[in-house]
DNA sequence: AATGAATGAGCCTTCATTCAT
DNA sequence: CATGAATGAAGGCTCATTCAT
């Protein structure tokens, strides 16, 4: 994702920059503070003037993947006319996705995992972002079937979310992406 | 997995089994040596002469997790008749472990969110679980489906086993079993 | 020490008093200059414009409480007529004040204790604020016994200061004024 | 205080050897744990394996030096016969070991002076000290006036205690025993 | 004067691991 | 096998100070 202008980027923004690079790619946890500045080019008591703590800057990162994420995941599907399509554009992108991200999976889910402790901060972006993917899903199978009932329309929504998040886990842990189809099929008998 | 025989655990059983308590509910990382060694009662020394590594024990557990947690599965399954009543058997062995392990998920996937290091030695154990996973429920879905052809089988196959994924992400990500009817629904009709 | 004229306080006063505060209450080493200019509501440069470093504002705080304190012990006694009713009237201070700072004693004490290098700045302040209360309390000690020779009024003054010192690191120590009367008494004695 | 066994020190007292020596010299919140590892020779590890914090080497470092000079004030007057030698030999003591410690006073009230917090684990230690100073001195004092009143045992003791806190600070403060002579004659026309 | 971003040495503490006993 | 003292690199974070605006 290019910055779309060319003012400059606040030392900020590099921090949350190289933090996105390093948390995605190698763990929250096996990523340092010294590691991050580093590679920023920034010194300790900058860092820490911009965030109060390494936490915060994980928080940061995570607001910050959502919107990118979520950007990438609606230009995908923007071109689409339908929700049937849109829906079905989204297991496309996934795929498209996971082989573009060397197939490290989802950043919230990742970052859920090293990170179970239920009052984590970090946990409030991740279930926010998750909340929001969800709704978004919810809503266009709503609008695909709007004639069914408030139940079927329910059901259908979760056993397709359900898939996404399946074949998101599959993907990741397999480095392959050829359950893909099938699972693609499967949505589309369900629409 | 109880040990079969009455026997002393050895200090190399104990400290997987404090391991084991320990990665699952913190993760890998957040998890030290010290920590381990302190709850195990067993001093610095005895650790290293059994394990060459914090990541060995990490291997160790990974392996020791398999067989426990695959036992669970068999056992959970081993009172249906039927191919088709065990892979649903499976649907329902995930509510109740998920609400039992309070919703932290399967520990293979979660030390992979945190070691995406392609060469971790963790890594090996991880891919080795989940293959095995995968043949058993393979086997099943070919078990009910002899009679149809090999590509057919092979999908119904990948969709079950993205919504048996997809079933555990979504039941860690909420806390919460709600979507499971519909996923067994769902799998129900592909039988 | 109210500034005597109503002109608006000076970011430079409002620094010292902040740090006055703090300083006292807290401990010079363990109020650092971000919390002063934060609770001051000042910015980092701004500080260092008006001091050249932390130590200098130190200084200048020990010089200002230097008029602070002496006014107060001044103004305390100040209704005596008899130079004995004054100098029995700065035990009474004592207690007033020390119950008044929370028991916190005496700032010039505190700091040296924090501040052991001998040819430290702060130390100059710290020296020129004992000896100018022991320069007032022997005044007061001569005036009162002006008819008796020098070796007794110097011995006199000396047990007075030391009574003095004594009670003030005493109910600072224990946060209890309860040795004072029978030091007043004491003092009475002598004079 | 020389070790009076030959018996090899331990690294962990060699830690409150060296601490005790800056702590005293420097002030504890000027002291960092890697000058003390550093001045002792022991790795950073192997401090936090004998103290859990620094405050706790603060605390064991106190704990110690309230035996040290409790230790050099008994023998001081350890010679004495009568309860008043020995009260009056606390005063000489004091001149002795001022000089001998470069007039840096009492550990005890310095790192009150540092250590304001009400609730610092380092107060109970000092507290504790105070105590029982208070409490060896009391009793000399009703040693010696055993005849006379509660009250009047009591007052004594209280002007005396104060006598030799004063005695103390004024000492530290003006880095000169000179006062020392009339403090003690005071003293005794006390007794 | 005034600002506040930027600095980097230093803070206390924990880490996984080794080694002599 | 078992011990636990010892290691030192690295962890996250705060410090007093500088400097371009």
């Amino acid at each position: 994702m290019p910055t779309t202008n060319s003012s400059p980027k606040s030392k900020r923004d590099d921090l949350i920059e190289v933090a996105a690079k390093l948390f995605y790619k190698q763990g929250y946890h096996c990523t340092g503070v010294q590691q991050i500045i580093q590679e920023a080019g920034i010194a300790k008591g900058t860092f820490y003037s911009h965030f109060k703590s390494k936490e915060a800057l994980g928080c940061a990162w995570l607001k910050a993947r959502h919107q990118e994420w979520t950007g990438w995941l609606l230009d995908s599907i923007s071109g689409k006319t339908t929700a049937k399509a849109k829906i079905l554009g989204t297991f496309d992108f996934l795929g498209t996705w996971m082989q573009a991200c060397d197939y490290r999976g989802c950043a919230f889910m990742n970052t859920l995992s090293e990170t179970p402790a239920i009052d984590s901060p970090l946990r409030v972006e991740i279930v926010a972002h998750l909340n929001e993917l969800k709704e978004m899903m919810r809503q266009l199978v709503d609008d695909h079937h709007s004639a069914r009932s408030k139940k079927e329309r329910s059901d259908t929504f979760k056993v397709i979310f359900v898939l996404f998040e399946g074949a998101l886990t599959e993907i990741r842990n397999t480095r392959d992406t050829s359950s893909l189809p099938a699972v693609k099929a499967l949505v589309k008998s369900l629409l």
